[in-house]
DNA sequence: ATGTATTGGTTCAATAAATGAACCAATAGT
DNA sequence: ACTATTGGTTCATTTATTGAACCAATACAT
């Protein structure tokens, strides 16, 4: 592993729980020798990535993030695309919309919106989503390559009584997600929390994120559930298009029959 | 140098007017051999720092920037505090805010507000400010360390026929920024807009950044030169609040000077 | 069409930089 | 007053970085 790779890995260690850290905090978490940490902290302060809190002497991240992100959006524009389908993805559903990008193998929030329909929801919080245990990181899963796959089945973390924790069932889980179109999560990942999500694609032909609807379980049903994944459909397809990829062939047949089966319901009620 | 350091400093190299660069641009810009910036280069994709374009297989800004600034911003707020100030900046002077932020020797933009008051305004791009010639940077300048002023000084880039580019001259326009408490840069950034700045403070202690208004030259007079600069105290005081610093006790005399001033002109007309 | 220059990327011996155990001084906890 | 932990430093040893030379592929010009 390059010094660079190394330095830079440190930077995964800050976490909305964790903003702050001290040297020998970094040195654990890492697992490598205090000076060699120290060394790569101060490099990445002396380029403002990091800085040191002035009262506790901690490091926390550095203003040279924030004119690289605008810079990036400027770019390759991901989060202003994504915000209208959001929007509109919230507003339909009455639920909790959440757009996520495909990191390394980590799922990282690109933004969330909250609706106002109901008085209670799910707070979506700025965590990693877990590849195996939400909607949208079973929706990622499903259509990347195998390398991701593998890496993401070493630790299958429980969170809940419903987590999946073996390679044989999130291989079960994941087929069904291609066959569906859809990552389902039902509490799995939060107890109380039924998450649906579909994969996003960008230019580079590969899976690039994911964008999920997070619903308290007691409220879903048949045409909850159908409201979602039709809406998530609109929302996928956009996003995508906006980011310059294209849904699968595969996909696109899957979520069409789904379509299909939208007036049946519809018509039984 | 270290490594982490030569690697991190090729990120600098994107802008908004060259957003993608080639393999041989970076080495050439860099003025490094192409096989270490080849290496720092995949140390940062793979970080997710910089990522290619499939097309053109340039390399432009990664993903992995995006979450990390939201992270900066929910531990260190510093957008979300100047939105408002500049929004009533804009308003209440019926030109452009611009807030912006030090970073090293670079003044990096970091919100900007247009008013609908005029048919036409100043607009402010992208690009980071030169300390010697905005009104930001001279604000920002006459405030901080002997350290960053004497990077300043090596090549004082003309921009227009009134900017200053030699160290005497630039020397006096901070003895005068000092005295005023406000950077003024007549045009000696783009020919025909008139900058007048203010320094922002944070909890290190030191000058963290600056905020301006801009307006067209022919339209400052006595009276918007007041109002601004009225205006500029109120934002740079409460910006300065809300980032945990203080302004320094002369300057926040010095202001206080102008304040007084304000009755008179008021009386005036 | 043919030669030339440029591109992104790779190789390997020489070298310079990263490493880590041991060592500070300064707090914090007992 | 003792102990443990903190952030930070030193220096001989090791290891990764470096760059000249070298590809193959594309673009440009004659």
């Amino acid at each position: 592993m390059s010094t660079v790779t190394k330095a830079l890995e440190l930077l995964n260690y800050f976490s909305s729980e964790t903003p702050e850290l001290g040297l020998s905090e970094f040195a654990r978490a890492a697992a490598r020798d205090k000076a060699t940490v120290y060394r790569h902290l101060s490099a990445l302060e002396k380029s403002g990535f990091i800085e040191k809190n002035p009262r506790t002497s901690h490091y926390r991240l550095g203003p040279a993030v924030l004119p690289l992100s605008r810079l990036r959006e400027a770019t390759v524009p991901r989060a202003v695309s994504v915000k209208q389908p959001l929007a509109i993805l919230a507003q339909t559903t009455g639920e909790t919309a959440h757009a996520s990008l495909l990191q390394g193998a980590k799922l990282v929030t690109l933004a969330r919106q909250t609706s106002q329909a109901h008085s209670t929801g799910v707070v979506v919080n700025e965590k990693t989503l877990p590849l195996h245990a939400s909607g949208s990181g079973l929706a990622v899963l499903a259509f990347s390559g195998d390398t991701l796959r593998q890496q993401s089945y070493a630790p299958l973390a429980r969170f809940t009584e419903h987590t999946v924790t073996t390679p044989q069932d999130l291989e079960e889980r994941l087929t069904n997600t291609r066959k569906t179109g859809f990552g389902i999560a039902n509490q799995t990942f939060e107890t109380g929390v039924h998450g649906i999500g579909a994969p996003v694609f960008d230019d580079s032909g590969t899976v690039a994120g994911a964008i999920a609807v997070a619903a308290p379980a007691y409220r879903i049903n048949a045409r909850l559930d159908h409201t979602i994944k039709s809406q998530l459909i609109i929302a996928a397809r956009s996003i995508t298009a906006h980011w310059g990829g294209r849904v699968p062939t595969k996909l696109d047949d899957v979520w069409d029959e789904h379509s299909k089966s939208a007036s049946e319901i519809g018509a039984n009620e």
